[in-house]
DNA sequence: CCTAAGGTCTGTAGTTGCTACAGAGTCAAG
DNA sequence: CTTGACTCTGTAGCAACTACAGACCTTAGG
């Protein structure tokens, strides 16, 4: 049985973000000491662990959350936890695509631009006008 | 002088959003009307359709609060504008390869899982193992 | 003149995933 | 018995909106 810092230290989770976790009922109550403090065991690690471990893939909490109910469900097939990831990675493609267009226009916008004062400045000029805009004069 | 809603429609900022940067003086407050009712003119939609396009490249309200205050002082060197361009374009970059790490690391996994049960499952078995573990038995 | 529909107002709460306190209690060592 | 490290609860803050509730205004039609 641990107290929260030595678990924040194995799991990696910062102490807040473990007491906000079960704040939110992604992780159920555990015991409590006789002054209050929480109690862990090992398999809270684990747990933990998992969590972290998807945070850094990106999952969202909510996708977390089905994970873990999940993984308590051996017998099922695992179709839906492939549905989640493949979900999630399609999102994170669209993230990339998105980040993409706006670095390539931005790089564009930029480029422009050949210093001189701000009144001639093209990255402020290409930011007054509507998207499109492969330069171009407006008339 | 026109009502909030036509602003909205020849900005493309939905209404909420207009009186949101009002509210956090990212726009100065506007004229009333007797009863109340915002009154803008030509230059707001100039100003609204510019944090709508900074917006749409990425910039954050306080990047753009900078680059407005910037606009309105024609007469200094537009390097600073190229500065925040510049940096905000290598944040982007940033986000696009952490994106893209986990993209990789999402689809190693999931390549890994061949269907069955949950309790077969190598997604869930990977996201119980540490970060590094290019796949590996863990002794 | 009255009513109904549509526009606008303020103020507040919700979103996501934490993080950062304040103020209080607990525990072990010296 | 005091000091320091640890823990507790509860609340507020971040970014950039979005979504109400409840009230007021305006205008067109009957």
């Amino acid at each position: 049985m641990m107290l929260i810092g030595e678990v924040s230290k194995q799991s990696g989770c910062h102490i807040e973000t473990i007491r906000y976790y079960e704040r939110i009922a992604l992780l159920a109550p555990t015991a409590r000491t006789e002054a209050g403090y929480r109690l862990y065991r090992e398999q809270h690690i684990q747990q933990l662990r998992f969590i972290h471990r998807a945070r850094e893939l990106g999952f969202s909490l909510d996708d977390i959350r089905e994970l873990m109910s999940l993984k308590s469900q051996p017998q099922l097939p695992c179709q839906s936890v492939e549905a989640i990831t493949e979900k999630h990675l399609q999102g994170i493609q669209q993230r990339i695509e998105h980040l993409n267009s706006m670095a390539q226009e931005l790089r564009h916008v930029a480029a422009s631009c050949s210093g001189g004062d701000i009144a001639e400045c093209r990255i402020l000029g290409a930011l007054a006008n509507p998207a499109n805009a492969h330069d171009g004069n407006v008339p």
